[in-house]
DNA sequence: TCTGGGGTCCTAGGACCC
DNA sequence: TCTGGGGTCCTAGGACCC
């Protein structure tokens, strides 16, 4: 595969560089930004809770066991991200750090807020992840762009309530290199650009090239063999040797840290190629009746999501893993794809194939810690292949569909689980270990009511 | 005591065909 | 008897992201 840079961005480029070896541009017809929360599980938390500005707290994975979000004093106290729970409870407690479970439905509310307010400063924008948000601007006065910059952080930060910080630069990987200076800028101000040559080597000269996106410890390891330790190390190597030894991901890399853009924005999201519900057990589990109804439960998620996204299947993988941190207990991880007779993104079918495969892999005697579902080889609602079934197939489909029709409508409305399929089950084995959820402030009307009381 | 969950992209290598 | 070599398709697994 040859990696040319994007057709579209290409006109961006309106003059090259004619010093050095390789092109570095001087004027760029576009600019992209990255804006991303700040700590933002922890600031959502902020935002209801203001008092715990004051207080060191930390956001915990499923189950309480590492952390994935700190706030800035649990930062300053020396808290690290993914550390293991269990190394710290009598540190925290020592410390008075309060740990909270971490609740999806609330922080992705509060990233659609983000990404709505965001939108009216630039001309495209891409939700990359729940906290970082591309932006696209096709016309900017290069020397009002700083205060632009310090103009999309305050209102943003005062209009929806989190911190955010962002970085301004000519392709997304500059961006994200901008947006990781500002975060340790000392100025405070929330905004780096990097849009002149000059600006991009200095910034560059000093960024660790373990840092950029799309190296990790790997090719850190390995770039660290070739005497390549900054992201100037590496956007100075011709480009035949990024070629020869690395993938062409890493070239468009090496193109982006150029100022030559290869990474388009991508104004609507991609359809999935799969749809994943899995979980960990607070503890494990060998009772074949409790990890059908788990199972049970993934398959309906599954399922849902699938209709979220009106999209059909065509299989479904099941997999079931013992504890890999216990070496000592013996160990058994298996997964089956079961191919489905017709598309559907019907509850009954997908749970139905689901536990077929469950049936398949499960053995007995062991203690398992992690069951999921995944359901593959999508497609398109739209895409219909009813003509070439049987009719009694046809008939079936139709008959599902409706069931699941009225099973959303229902859940939807009175919610989640309030009507659910024999199979499933929410036995207290099975009920993540989630001691501390915060409420849905901004989504569950009798949350709401809770706060407008207290 | 416990170590998340949900994704994408790319490459190597086997199977198969001509 | 020789057994090359180009092409496609598929899958497992690695690497990376948040």
């Amino acid at each position: 595969m040859q990696v040319q840079p994007d057709s579209e961005l290409d006109n961006y480029l309106t003059e090259i560089s004619p010093e050095n070896s390789g092109i570095w541009l001087l004027k760029y017809r576009y600019m992209f930004g990255l804006a991303d929360f700040s700590s933002f599980y922890c600031g959502t938390h902020e935002l209801f809770e203001p008092k715990l500005r004051f207080l060191p707290h930390v956001t915990m994975s499923n189950n309480h066991g590492c952390i994935i979000s700190r706030s800035k004093i649990a930062k300053q106290m020396g808290y690290g991200m993914s550390q293991n729970a269990f190394e710290l409870v009598k540190q925290m407690k020592k410390d008075g750090v309060i740990d909270y479970s971490s609740n999806y439905e609330y922080y992705q509310s509060m990233s659609n807020r983000g990404f709505n307010h965001v939108a009216q400063f630039c001309d495209i924008v891409e939700r990359y992840s729940i906290d970082e948000l591309f932006m696209l601007f096709k016309q900017w006065d290069q020397d009002a762009l700083p205060a632009l910059g310090r103009e999309i952080v305050r209102s943003t930060t005062k209009g929806v309530g989190v911190e955010i910080c962002l970085g301004l630069a000519p392709t997304k990987l500059l961006a994200k290199v901008a947006n990781k200076m500002a975060k340790k800028s000392p100025d405070k101000s929330g905004v780096v650009v990097l849009q002149t040559d000059a600006q991009i080597r200095a910034a560059l000269q000093d960024f660790p090239v373990e840092d950029l996106w799309g190296i990790g410890p790997a090719y850190a390891k390995f770039l660290s063999g070739w005497n390549i330790y900054t992201a100037l190390d590496l956007a100075m190597q011709p480009e035949y040797w990024v070629k020869q030894n690395m993938t062409v991901q890493s070239q468009r890399l090496w193109y982006e840290l150029r100022g030559v853009s290869c990474v388009p924005m991508e104004e609507i999201p991609p359809d999935k190629k799969h749809i994943c519900t899995s979980r960990s057990f607070a503890k494990t589990i060998d009772d074949f009746d409790l990890i059908l109804k788990a199972v049970s439960n993934h398959a309906t998620s599954c399922a849902y999501k699938l209709r979220k996204d009106k999209l059909n299947c065509t299989a479904v993988v099941v997999f079931l893993q013992t504890d890999k941190f216990r070496t000592e207990q013996k160990q058994y991880n298996n997964d089956i794809v079961i191919k489905l007779d017709v598309y559907s993104n019907a509850a009954r079918v997908i749970v139905s194939k689901a536990l077929e495969g469950l049936r398949k892999i499960y053995r007995k005697g062991y203690a398992y810690k992690k069951t999921g579902v995944m359901v593959i080889d999508l497609i398109p609602e739209s895409h219909q292949q009813t003509a070439l079934l049987f009719e009694e197939k046809t008939h079936n489909m139709e008959v599902e569909a409706k069931l699941s029709k009225a099973l959303d409508s229902i859940n939807n409305r009175y919610g989640r689980n309030t009507v659910q399929l024999g199979a499933q089950g929410n036995d207290k084995q099975l009920q993540l270990n989630a001691p501390n959820l915060c409420p849905c402030y901004t989504t569950r009307i009798e949350d709401i009511m809770k706060i407008s009381i207290g």
